[in-house]
DNA sequence: AGGGACACTGACACTGAAGACAGTACTTCC
DNA sequence: GGAAGTACTGTCTTCAGTGTCAGTGTCCCT
């Protein structure tokens, strides 16, 4: 089904799950790797991501705010899956895909 | 990247591939097997699909038209990680994802 | 001769995702 | 004290992807 695809389908989330697949990061820390993205949308696609249940959100809890993102447990199943899809991805535009 | 979204990131596109990943389709065929599917979306999808490189148009060039549509032998390669993403999304569905 | 199947095209309306923009509350640094 | 950073929220507009509806030309079946 599309049901994946509900979950990695945003413009960016792919992109994310990337980033987060490597290593936690904050906030701050994504928005930069990802010069496209708004601060809008960088924090809607997470916290989707989060209800998905892929992402943990780990917050300090201290002011001013420190909050990093991370792969959960369940989102490690994840990674191999975006792993795969990155991976044609780049075969496609070597291929001159698009 | 995301490039491989822009293929396979149509609201159709993966169920179609999925369907063409087991055995080359008449047009009529894939619209009576997603039923959800209008024609004139089913036709979109394949042409862009078709255009990508991902499938094959056969024409048998009779009248009335007789298409099939199969996955070339570069959508070969895009076929287990249509499969790995509609693995993961049943896995989620049964979770209680969505 | 009328109806339906086949694969497709074109023009249009709708919708939801994406983006722009402004604002919050607090802190640190010059 | 003013500026900048941090992680957010809310509202509004825009736009591409979907879908709807009508139409094409030829054939077969009754």
């Amino acid at each position: 089904m599309d049901t994946a695809l509900s979950v990695i389908g945003g413009r960016w989330k792919a992109t994310i799950l990337w980033r987060l697949s490597e290593r936690p990061m904050r906030t701050s820390e994504l928005r930069r790797s990802i010069p496209a993205i708004t601060e809008r949308m960088l924090i809607r696609h997470l916290q989707e991501l989060v209800r998905d249940g892929v992402l943990t959100r780990i917050d300090a809890g201290t002011v001013p705010p420190h909050v990093t993102y991370e792969l959960s447990e369940y989102g490690q199943t994840l990674a191999p899956v975006v792993g795969a899809l990155c991976e044609w991805g780049r075969g496609h535009q070597r291929r001159g895909g698009a």
